[in-house]
This record gives structure tokens, C-alpha cells and sequence, in this order.
DNA sequence: ATAATTTTTTAGCTTTGTCTAAAAAGCGTC
DNA sequence: GACGCTTTTTAGACAAAGCTAAAAAATTAT
């Protein structure tokens, strides 16, 4: 597999997680920042080596083969990811482009043994869950801050949005994973929310607060 | 930078580490398995980039520019190649392939976080040199076990050929980086060695002595 | 139901890095 | 210096993966 088969099918693999339907070659192009036409000719090499279904004018989804393939990419980058944050002290904010690069390094020992070394981790640094050897994948239940009620408290267990404009926010205002956080106030007019962390009261908007995933407590 | 002109690069720097001189399109064809039309082809265009002195039929060099390159490229595989045996525990005659593709990864944090994390060392498993930062290499005076006299005893310190097979053989006979040997004596007829390694007396072939460097102790 | 719009595909071109086959340059021998 | 052999370069082709522009299918609106 070429590294843009591999992107491909991540990508595939991404935009078909939650909604679970076929996906259209404008969404998988728009992801890509490529053009339609350039998905199309990729889509047919996929479905020629039987990696996703494919029928033109009607979208895509991953085989169960595609599936699996993508899971071990997705494996690889937040192995990596884990590997740059914890071993090499990297914010968790630039470890995203490196994990690019290195989820596509080719040798199933390598990676075994990266878990390994890592101590078999469930999460990355943004609290998405890691894959196992055989492609599981265990999610925990997790919902968005502002689900939360007033004087109900969460603790940080990932973010929604892992850009590094919100992830850098998140460390301005000392929001890490496992992180505490109390529900204050809702102001009712834009939905903004004044919250309580580390003892210290911080206003956030309605956007922050529905990127930021949390466990009650 | 692309992988291929970095390999071009790192062989060319391979080839020119010893005798200086400039090396011809046909050795770097055979070394890369490929042909000599594609390498001049290259050889073009690392021109063009001042990576090499390149003139028609005269074989090439590196500028200063492109042996800086050549030097960090192989400083990120040699990097790679002590974590993957110190860290991951893989015996050292796996490491190369893997290394390969990890030292085309893009990040200069990445490998001087990577440095720091493996303590800064300055030689990797076959006891090769690390490329600093700025490129400058320690390289520490070795000798080949086939230049060593009767009763004289060395330290493996590294080896000449490192392919699968001489260092299974090595493994299979417990020599290892900081193993002492003791010549024994010298056949004549084939040069074949009677040697000393860990109280057990072995038979080497001159191939095998002319692979492997020691430090006299 | 037909027209307008959007989405997707096709056709044809570009670049990168490779190849084969043929031409050109360089070298060794006399 | 000419002849033949080796090395190197050129010319032209190909596959991968992208692009633009145009055609075709699907969808939405009238």
C-alpha cells in the first residue's frame, strides 16, 4: 500500500465512524483538500483491491478488509502520538503532523513492540481510543461539556477538535486530560458557560465547551 | 526533499566516506539496484539543487550543502537504529530495514528529542558513528580482527559488513559489541583464526576477521 | 415533468522516478 | 591516432497521483 492509499483509506475510515453510511467523494476530497476528480480515480484503484465498496454516484464505505487496514493505520499514529508526549516530552498539540509522517512506517513487530514499550495504552494524548493488534477498539463513554448541568462536574477525557488553535487554548487556560471541571453558571443568551478549574473561575464559550469531552464524577 | 533524492544522497555519502574521491554513475546504480539512466537522471537534478558537482561523464561529489544532508539523514538512521535495540529490544540485525523508513521521517525536533531521549549516543548498534546535530562525527580509531597479531586481545567495537547473515553469525557465536577476543593463532594456508571468546576457543574464517573491528585492550 | 443546479466522472495533461534501447563519450591497446 | 570496449548519457515510454475542463448523472426547483 502506497502512503495515499493509506490516507485515503484513514480518511474513509474517519468520516464513516460515526454516521456509519456511505461516504461521497465530495466529503472524502474536501478532507483531503484534493479535488473530486482526483478521489474518483483513487476510489476505483480502492475498490479494484477490494478495500472499499465502490459504485459510482453513490459513495463509498470500507470493506471489512478496508476496515481493518484503516484501524492499523489509526493504530500507528496514536501509538506514535503516545510515544512523542509521554517518551519525548512533546506538547500535545505538535505531535499531530509527526504522527502523520509515522503512521505509515511499514513493520508489525515495530509497532507490537511500540505498545509494548508504551505499556499497552487505551488513549492517546487527546483521550481517542488506540486500536488493539487486532483492530478492537474500546470506547469509553464520554459526553460534551456542555451537556453538562449547573454544579455538575466532569473530569477532562479528550477534546472533539484537536486542532492546534484549540489545543493551545486548552493549555492557556490549564484545561488538560484529567483535568477537573465544575459547571458554575449558563448564560442563556449564547449559550457561554462560567466554569470552575483548579479553583480558579474561567468564562468559556459555547464552542469550547462543545469540543471538550468529559467524564461525570 | 523526497525519499528518493535522500537515498541518492546517503549512498553517494557512503560511497565517497572512504576514498574521497568522486563516484561514478554505475557504482551508485549497482549499490540503489537500479540503472544508470535513472541515476544520471537524478544526478541532474541534485545539480540543479547544488546538492552535488555534477559534469557529464565525470562522475559526481557532494557540495558542502548536500553532504550536511547526507550526514543528518544518517544521523536519524543511526538514531532510530539504538532505539529500536535499546528501547524496543530488537536484535540488531533487524533494525536496518526499518531504520530505512524511519529516517526519511521529517522533524528536526522529533530526532533531537530523540538524541536526548537515548542519552546522546554517539555510535549505534554495529558501532557505527552518530552524526551530531551539526553534523560533525567522532569517529574513533578501530582495527579489523585480521590485523591483529599472536596473544593480542581486542574489544569488538563494531562491524564492516552488517547484513543479516554476518551478524546472526556473530549472535550464534556470542560475539557481541564488548566482547573480548583473543587470537589464538593464524593459519597460514587460508588465514583462518583460532580465536578466544569467552573461555571457549573458536575457528573463524579471514572473512569473518575482516569484517569485524576491535579496539586493541 | 422539465429545467436548473450540484455532484461525480471522464478525458487528457503534468510531474516524479523509473525503465529500455540507442547514441555519445572516454579509455586502453596497438 | 584509430579501433574496439566500457561507461555514461539521451530519447522516448510507462505507472502513480495529482490537476483542469468538459461531459454525464443525480438531485432540486419550478
Amino acid at each position: 500500500m502506497t502512503f495515499s492509499e493509506e490516507n485515503y483509506l484513514k480518511t474513509i475510515f474517519h468520516l464513516t465512524a460515526f454516521s456509519d453510511q456511505e461516504v461521497s467523494t465530495n466529503a472524502i476530497a474536501e478532507m483531503m483538500a484534493t479535488k473530486a476528480s482526483s478521489v474518483t480515480d483513487m476510489l476505483k484503484k480502492l475498490a479494484e483491491k477490494d478495500l472499499v465498496h465502490y459504485k459510482k454516484y453513490q459513495g463509498v464505505s470500507l470493506t471489512a478488509n478496508g476496515r481493518l487496514l484503516a484501524k492499523m493505520i489509526v493504530r500507528k499514529h496514536r501509538l506514535w502520538e503516545v510515544f512523542l508526549v509521554e517518551k519525548l516530552d512533546f506538547p500535545w498539540d505538535e505531535v499531530h503532523d509527526i504522527a502523520e509522517q509515522l503512521e505509515h512506517i511499514k513493520s508489525e513487530k515495530l509497532i507490537n513492540k511500540l505498545d509494548n514499550f508504551l505499556g499497552n495504552p487505551t488513549e492517546d494524548p487527546h483521550g481517542d481510543p488506540i486500536p488493539d493488534a487486532y483492530g478492537k477498539i474500546i470506547k469509553t463513554e464520554k459526553l460534551l461539556l456542555s451537556e453538562l448541568g449547573f454544579n455538575q462536574s466532569g473530569i477532562c477525557v479528550g477534546v472533539k477538535d484537536s486542532s492546534k488553535e484549540f489545543l493551545k487554548y486548552l493549555d492557556k487556560n490549564q484545561i488538560a486530560l484529567g483535568t477537573q471541571i465544575e459547571i458554575l453558571t449558563k448564560e442563556d443568551f449564547d449559550f457561554s458557560l462560567k466554569i470552575k478549574v483548579d479553583e480558579k473561575e474561567v468564562t468559556i464559550s459555547n464552542k469550547i465547551a462543545n469540543n471538550l469531552f468529559v467524564k461525570l464524577v
